[in-house]
DNA sequence: GTCCGGAACTTACTCGTAGTAAGTTACTCG
DNA sequence: CGAGTAACTTACTACGAGTAAGTTCCGGAC
């Protein structure tokens, strides 16, 4: 009998790096989702995880660091399906509607995704903060790319007003996404793409005359 | 020589509690400009009033209930600047331009200020959460007015849209006040104001043909 | 004056959580 | 088998939010 003594029921023991990291980032972005940011401790991530605190400080450095690792994959998620439904469309004017609409469906069937989204703000302090704002960047690429695709191509872009306008609309999306949330009873994602579509396509448009 | 025992450099001692609170939000505000929410610990706030911890806890209940004190008043402020600017301007594409201008000064103006008002995504968790939500509503309601002011009267006005479009402006006019602190030259005031004019003013009258 | 009631204020804690130092266990390759 | 290393843990420190229980001072009643 030297072995077989404590066979547990769940045979969950030492993993490589790889694994281990992907296993406590699902559960990060999990209580995250539930609970915020505040409300999560280190602690508590890692006793969902069934590991020792320490460990999630060697693989991810701090709190911030383990959250902003949620927050690039869960945005570069969101990201991806908003590009693709930007890429999809037939024309610009499609690819707005397109671009809003896929934002707020992807933000209904994921809602503790956008939890954690939101709380972002929270690392306005710190190293953290030009992080999130490369995070942030990507999308108002995206969007300025698309505010661009409206320009005839000849004319002289005015890259402040480009700038201008992404930042515009990066802020109304995210904040109509917030507000939708708390509402009781929100608008479709339909209504809500197409009252934005409604009110900034014939501005968009008043740019290249500037 | 019954007295003159110890008459300190700084005669501050007992004030009444409506000057102590002023005192510690003026500091407040202060701190909490400069080093951000995070930042800032009741003890840095105490010790900078020269007062102690527990007498803070004593008027303002909580350090979220600090914060809040010094953001309703800042954003007290700020609305009503943009209020007065909206209400001076002779007709409504001019106080669009006149409200987006006002708003936008004033950050320029109070940089600390701003810091505050930017940290208030920070109480995303809590019960501080649906008080900063009414500070903002204020500032919905303000504009969802400047959407209806828009609107021949006749009409049937439909909220949903009106909603959407002030949440659309309120987030975009937030966003560009952020991303004009972090940009190396951010353009000017009149620069964004008239972009954000120029890109919303035509699709405010679609609204109405809805 | 002096006594007393309450408001202003403090000392000295508890508790929770981020972060760390130093050590221990198990897998792997010669 | 034995050594090296990656995975992991125990047992802390530090610090900040919040509190219990007390102390000091002022202003009015007699």
């Amino acid at each position: 009998m030297t072995s077989t003594t404590v066979p547990q029921g769940p045979p969950k023991r030492r993993r490589d790096r790889a694994a281990r990291e992907r296993e406590i980032l699902e559960a990060a972005e999990r209580i995250f989702g539930e609970r915020g940011y505040q409300g999560t401790s280190m602690d508590d991530v890692a006793a969902q995880v069934g590991v020792s605190k320490p460990l999630i400080y060697q693989y991810y450095g701090s709190k911030d660091g383990l959250f902003l690792a949620c927050l690039a994959r869960l945005r570069g998620h969101l990201l991806d399906t908003v590009a693709d439904a930007v890429m999809a469309a037939p024309d610009a004017e499609d690819a707005l509607y397109a671009g809003f609409l896929a934002w707020f469906r992807f933000l209904d069937e994921h809602p503790q995704a956008w939890s954690v989204l939101v709380d972002e703000g929270m690392l306005s302090a710190g190293p953290a903060a030009e992080a999130t704002d490369e995070v942030r960047a990507a999308f108002i690429e995206l969007i300025a790319q698309m505010v661009r695709m409206n320009l005839p191509a000849g004319r002289p872009v005015d890259d402040d007003e480009v700038q201008i306008v992404a930042q515009s609309i990066s802020g109304a999306t995210e904040r109509l996404a917030i507000w939708r949330t708390r509402a009781a009873t929100p608008p479709t994602p339909e209504k809500v793409a197409r009252t934005l579509q409604d009110l900034l396509w014939q501005g968009l448009h008043t740019l290249k005359t500037t």
